[in-house]
DNA sequence: TGTTGATCTAAAGTTCACTTTAGATATTAA
DNA sequence: TTAATATCTAAAGTGAACTTTAGATCAACA
């Protein structure tokens, strides 16, 4: 297959700071890549360590399992993943951590709208959610923040 | 106890586009408070749907039900909270959304400077969590894109 | 008055992301 | 070689956050 070194399950578990069942849990999850040796023990390309970390990172990120699996899909089976393979994906990403920050702020002055200066209207009030997975989890649309219009009158 | 108008279950979903089933849940979770009917139903001050929508935008930036709970506890109980009320506990939430902000702009330089432009150095790449519950959910330290120093020679 | 539709309870079920258990086999270090 | 440590499997358990189910009662209106 490739020149890279393979290491074990617990070298994996403690480089990246997680317990041995987790790691064994995202191998048979098929999130990372792994061989067996004759006795049957898994052992990992060094590279693995790199992708959980991503996993990692992604998972804060808001994404599921699910999710992560299809963005490593785009990370190359046979061969280790070069630089650019991680650059591409960590792109797409980029992109995702802006929406999020971008996401933030507006729920920051949406506060202040809302709640901060008692603002009640509706239409500055009431965030709707549209299908933005990162945002709410859970299907159908949200209305977040939106007390009654009554009060408006 | 309060001259506020009271509404049912199934407007208190509708209102913040949820099931009935959840906003039960919170109910009975003291989450949101209640009366009863004399039927037995039960009843909410309209001020819950303002409630609701707080617990769910917390829950988006990573609080549990539990902390959820504890913020909430900040609101008065026997009257409906008043916007300085809210405004209060909106710039405790306000701080972490900066915290979280600030977050994922280190996350996005992270990702700049360990994926992007192929720097594998351990200094540079390693991120260590520290004891952030909104960073990264689980105990003890976690190294982040933490790849190996051998490459490092 | 009857009949829909809303609400009730308690308990069980669901999904996600793991961990734990138990007993067996492998690998490494002295 | 022996003992300690690491790993294996399959299955069950965990906890958070809900939803579903079933059967009963309540409320609204034609």
């Amino acid at each position: 297959m490739s020149q890279e070194p393979l290491v074990s399950i617990g070298f994996v578990a403690k480089r990246t700071g997680n317990a041995v069942s987790l790691i064994r849990y995202y191998a048979n999850q098929q999130l990372i890549p792994f061989i067996r040796t004759q006795g049957g023990s898994r052992v990992f390309p060094r590279s693995v360590i790199r992708r959980v970390s991503f996993i990692l990172i992604a998972q804060n990120m808001g994404y599921s399992l699910d999710e992560i699996r299809q963005l490593l899909h785009t990370l190359p089976d046979k061969r280790t993943p070069t630089k650019s393979d991680w650059a591409k994906l960590s792109r797409v990403f980029n992109q995702r951590i802006e929406q999020r920050i971008a996401q933030l702020n507006e729920l920051k002055s949406s506060l202040a709208g809302c709640i901060g200066c008692g603002c009640l209207s509706l239409d500055k009030c009431r965030l709707y959610n549209k299908e933005d997975k990162m945002a709410v989890k859970g299907p159908g649309a949200r209305y977040l923040l939106g007390d009654t219009p009554i009060l408006h009158k």
